[in-house]
DNA sequence: TGGGACCCCCTAGTTACATCA
DNA sequence: GATGATGTAACTAGGGGGTCC
């Protein structure tokens, strides 16, 4: 390591802060008696709005603003790294605080989303209840995708989309579903639904914001276009 | 052209002192 | 007046880049 002037100056147990016009005191130990001295409300004031332009100074000046505050250049430099430190710390401290603020806001959508999804799942229960539960006396499903419109059955299932309307009829009348979202009778999205309700009947209350973005991302859960029967056909 | 010496500057952390509640 | 917390000028250590020989 090379041996610096100021480490010289240390040696003779001199304060090279001392020059031809010296500020403080001439001569002392090293930091032992330290002349610490506040620079004043004027020098301050100047150092900073210097500082507030450009937090780093070109040799040139900073021997030119030392002349002005009646400063040594080293003197002018310290000024300049501690306050580099400070400016450091407390933006550090910002942006603790901005992050911190983040983290806030995204737990309180994690746990809405949350809610969201435990609300969406008692849902799904009830509907596979009224499902289930018209298996009694009600006709179900399986006997409506049976029967053609003036009560005769269906042997072979040739008829599936006026038996899938009748069960939406059904559903309808009993509230379980909106008319105007069901018109998706293709089974476009089938197999996605179904993939979908199994990736539901696999998240527990303890899912991962990351895991629940993941199924919301993909805007086929929670898109109430595309709420249509299909979706409850994989589910019953 | 490589390398050592020197200088200057930087950051990060520390020390010593002044100030204030 | 004593004391602990806080702010800050000055310091140390370690490292990088530039220049000279």
């Amino acid at each position: 390591m090379e041996r610096r002037k100021e480490e010289c100056y240390e040696e003779e147990n001199l304060d090279y802060v001392s020059g031809p016009e010296p500020l403080f005191a001439t001569k002392r130990k090293k930091n032992k008696g330290t002349n610490t001295r506040r620079f004043s409300d004027e020098q301050i004031s100047l150092l900073e709005s210097i500082f507030e332009a450009d937090s780093k100074l070109e040799p040139r000046r900073k021997v030119q603003l030392a002349r002005e505050l009646g400063l040594q250049p080293r003197q002018v430099a310290i000024w300049f790294q501690n306050r580099r430190a400070r400016w450091k710390s407390k933006q550090m401290e910002r942006d603790l605080r901005s992050l911190r603020e983040d983290y806030d806001k995204l737990a309180c959508r994690f746990e809405s989303l949350k809610e969201e999804k435990q609300s969406l799942l008692m849902q799904l229960q009830k509907l596979n209840d009224l499902v289930g539960t018209s298996r009694d006396g009600a006709p179900t499903e399986d006997s409506l995708m049976n029967q053609t419109a003036d009560g005769s059955s269906y042997k072979d299932g040739n008829c599936e989309t006026t038996a899938q309307v009748r069960l939406e009829e059904e559903l309808e009348r009993r509230g379980v579903i909106d008319s105007h979202t069901s018109t998706d009778v293709g089974g476009e999205y089938g197999d996605e639904r179904h993939d979908e309700l199994l990736k539901i009947g696999q998240l527990d209350a303890s899912a991962t914001p990351q895991e629940l973005h993941r199924l919301d991302s993909g805007s086929i859960l929670f898109d109430p276009s595309r709420c249509n029967l299909h979706w409850l056909n994989f589910w019953a």
